[in-house]
RNA sequence: GGUGGGGUGGCCGAGCGGCUAAAGGCAGCAGACUGUAAAUCUGCCCUCCUCAGGAGUACGUAGGUUCGAAUCCUACCCCCACCA
């Protein structure tokens, strides 16, 4: 645990950045984490996701599990060696996969029943065994609580049960985990939009005591506004010197809102998903390349980046490339993607460190706001 | 020249008397994507309008049969295959 100090350099209004350290190097932050799910961050390679200034990123037990298997990748020495990254990597329990595999799964006390999505074979995935997985098999610096993840809107007796089991599951998740110096676990703060539950997790939860607290059950459905008035409610009831975790968030727009309200760490697979699916992400919003508009345009996504995605190529060319279908298309985007979210998030750290994250912060908003809304209106009502 | 097959919306291609503005695919135009069952999914896609509705044109061309035709008949124009 000690291999895991968090330093807090500079703090601006809720906002703060520092750093997490861990045995495989530094964790900026706030920092965004690629994810990974299945060993790779999808159609890009690791030099790629390391030069495009990521420190961390993140995989997930479940699909891990499934294949290559918990023992093979023991056998094989682990996750990092094996794709080569060589850095901090956070590990996901399974706990999103008990709402995003809903129809596949079954909740008991013990833990999570899965017929597995490749081939419907059962698979009980309990707190002791996640933790194993994620600790042992993989060997995550990072391992997550298992959690139930419930999409919203949702009842609050609902909420209020997967809370309780959740916490019940950290604990077990703690206890499985021992004494280990060189990972570290993080328990998730659940309660829907209810901000008593999220306060009652939040307690339980520092009760017990983690490495580093996570806000789960958000970006699920609830909306921008419920979600930052649920971390509203919930960041302060978190302990200052840990590391805090929004989990699957989420939008640029989103993460900054989130950093404002003492967000540490984030993860979604908005970059590389939208990235295969043709859209960009910058400073101005995003971009669908597949956009006939595009067609003739030969400035590049972004001329001040030095990621080759963003600064080099055309978009008259990125949008061909989606155009006739070639692999090339996606994994520019997804590079140039992460590469953007990465400098975003230098960004913030800076004006952190610098004092000027609340004019950054207001710049910003208005902008991604405004684009939101623009996009939001019905076609023909802004001239282009 | 003969025989047979065929000409359907940007392209391919179903349909073979009414339920057809015409299946499906492709192309095209947009949108969505937040701890990845996603290189995926969803709309729109003849024209016009007071667009969850209405009107007008449409299935090679010109006629005809019929209450009603992309679907049946006649002629013509093209295309393909084989035979001369």
């Amino acid at each position: 645990m000690a291999e895991f100090a968090f330093t807090i350099d500079a703090v601006s209004g809720g906002a703060r950045t520092g750093v997490l350290a861990t045995p495989r190097g530094a964790i900026r932050t706030p920092a965004f984490m690629p994810v990974g799910t299945a060993g790779t961050v999808k159609a890009l390679t690791t030099e790629q996701v390391r030069a495009a200034g990521a420190d961390v990123i993140l995989a997930n037990t479940y699909h891990l599990m499934l294949r290559p298997g918990p023992d093979r990748l023991a056998r094989l020495g682990g996750l990092h060696s094996l794709m080569r990254w060589y850095g901090p990597i956070l590990t996901d329990s399974g706990g999103f996969q008990v709402m995003s595999l809903a129809g596949l799964r079954r909740l008991t006390e013990e833990g999570v029943e899965f017929r597995s999505h490749l081939d419907g074979s059962r698979r009980l995935l309990t707190p002791e065994t996640s933790v194993a997985i994620q600790a042992e098999s993989i060997g995550a610096d990072i391992v997550m609580q298992l959690d139930e993840c419930v999409a919203l809107p949702a009842a609050r007796d609902v909420v209020a049960r997967a809370m309780e089991l959740s916490i019940r599951w950290a604990r077990r998740c703690k206890t499985a985990f021992g004494d280990r110096d060189r990972q570290a676990l993080f328990g998730i703060v659940q309660g829907g939009l209810e901000p008593d539950l999220r306060q009652a997790s939040a307690q339980a939860l520092v009760d017990i005591g983690f490495d580093g607290y996570a806000v789960g059950g958000l970006a699920v459905g609830e909306g921008f506004a419920a979600m930052c008035d649920t971390l509203d409610a919930t960041t302060p009831h978190l302990p200052t010197e840990r590391p805090r975790y929004l989990m699957g968030v989420g939008k640029p727009l989103d993460i900054l809102e989130a950093v404002a309200r003492g967000v540490d760490m984030f993860d979604c697979v908005l970059p590389t998903r939208a990235g295969r699916h043709g859209q960009a992400w910058t400073w101005d919003g995003p971009l669908n390349l597949r956009n006939a508009r595009y067609a003739e345009d030969l400035t590049p996504l972004d001329p001040d980046s030095d990621c080759p995605a963003s600064c080099s190529y055309a978009k008259a060319y990125l949008h061909h490339l989606f155009k006739a279908g070639e692999h090339l298309g996606p994994m520019l985007l997804s590079l140039h993607n992460v590469a953007f979210y990465q400098a975003f998030m230098q960004r913030l750290r800076a004006a952190i460190a610098h004092g000027d994250f609340a004019s950054l912060r207001a710049d910003l908003a208005a902008r991604w706001r405004a684009q939101a809304r623009a996009a939001s209106d019905p076609p023909g009502s802004a001239a282009d």
